[in-house]
DNA sequence: GACTCGCGTTAAGAATCGCTTAAGGTCGGC
DNA sequence: GCCGACCTTAAGCGATTCTTAACGCGAGTC
């Protein structure tokens, strides 16, 4: 769906009027009250997010991290007018535009087209590194074998490690995305789903390949 | 480590404020007034940057681009109140704060301290030191003649050394970086780790230089 | 030149890390 | 309530890496 964003903001009013901004504007927007639920939520089927970096807890940051660890999505990031430090770390850890509360409509369309604007949105519905190909919309991963069929969370961890193509993602990075965070005990799941999947990869396995002390890292190597 | 922070700044009265506000504050500030001389400094001698981007030309984001790329240091930036896009920019290319004119001196103070505590959160994503090329990302080092087999120990220090390229590191900062802290004990370990580095570095081991009584070094013999 | 001190190297043990397998445990569908 | 798919936990094992210790060399000092 083209023109869809989320909009995660837990001020009522604020978030009507949001909506009602972004409605006119041609878009279609879905608006989550809580980080809970967005945390659910798959990036990928949004064109831009915006997110207020407010939300009670420290729920901002955190979803920021995760959706950009999972996605490349867009996202702007709504801040009361003086938290520089949390605009600081909004910029670094990936937001791509940030809007001081409070604003005037115009404001925030504008800021959003520049974003949309941004080259780099085409095609991350699918993903190829070397032999594996990701399908992001349907959920598939295939090799030169066929079609794999994965569990949720290795599909997870793959199409993390496909985004960050030959980069070496940490472990932790890897359990905080795809994984439930809040348990903190045994990071050893992690190893298990790993092993599956390289089972489960045949040839391609060879391109899983582990950063002894860090984590793991994808190669582009066909 | 003394307190020395590089202030490039052309304004004379707001230089000359600034200055006296680091002074009073127990800090030996260094003032630059024009990029050009900016140009020639070694970042790495001071513990902190403070940028203003509106040089004449585009010199500040220069400077900025141009620092990051030798050295660590935090670098803070001053901008007019409204000038959004470059601050966005400023913070990509890895300003790690930013303080708009005109300020309290007690703010500017406030940001120094928080960049001075905070972990630096950007890196580069390569460095290449005559034959030898560090990819961050990737967690890879290479030589002409291929990847290298790292350890996560000797991958550390050999990026730290490639940070600081052509200085000499005390063993004592390599230590205190690369290896655990606590370990009070035998310093001789390091010995061990360079030794074995230089072992997989072949032929360009040879750019791996000691640095008799005081550490080593990582030549830029290209 | 003899001495001290810092450094290079090697080998072996200790510690850490990751892979695998098997056995619960949870959840939703039927 | 039962079954199956899936995630988690636990433990054993192998592999890798870090540290320790010992010996030898070379640089600086007297």
């Amino acid at each position: 769906m083209p023109n869809r964003i989320l909009l995660v903001e837990d001020d009522v009013a604020l978030g009507q009027q949001v909506v009602e901004t972004l409605s006119q504007a041609g878009f279609d927007p879905h608006w989550l009250r809580d980080g809970d639920s967005a945390r659910e939520v798959d990036p990928d089927g949004y064109r831009l997010i915006i997110l207020d970096l407010m939300l009670p807890g420290t729920y901002g940051m955190d979803l920021l991290k995760r959706y950009r660890l999972k996605s490349e999505v867009p996202v702007l990031i709504l801040s009361a007018r003086d938290d520089t430090s949390d605009k600081i770390r909004g910029l670094k850890l990936g937001a791509d535009d940030y809007v001081t509360k409070p604003f005037f409509p115009e404001e925030l369309l504008a800021r959003i087209q520049a974003c949309l604007r941004r080259p780099n949105l085409v095609e991350t519905r699918n993903l190829a590194v070397g032999a594996i190909q990701i399908d992001l919309e349907r959920r598939e991963a295939r090799t030169p074998t066929g079609a794999l069929s994965l569990t949720p969370v290795e599909f997870e961890i793959l199409a993390l490690l496909a985004r960050r193509k030959g980069a070496a993602v940490t472990r932790d990075a890897i359990v905080d995305a795809v994984l439930d965070p809040a348990n903190e005990g045994s990071r050893r799941t992690l190893d298990v789903h790993i092993s599956r999947l390289r089972s489960k990869l045949g040839d391609a396995a060879a391109q899983l390949e582990t950063v002894w002390g860090i984590g793991y890292r994808l190669a582009d190597t066909s």
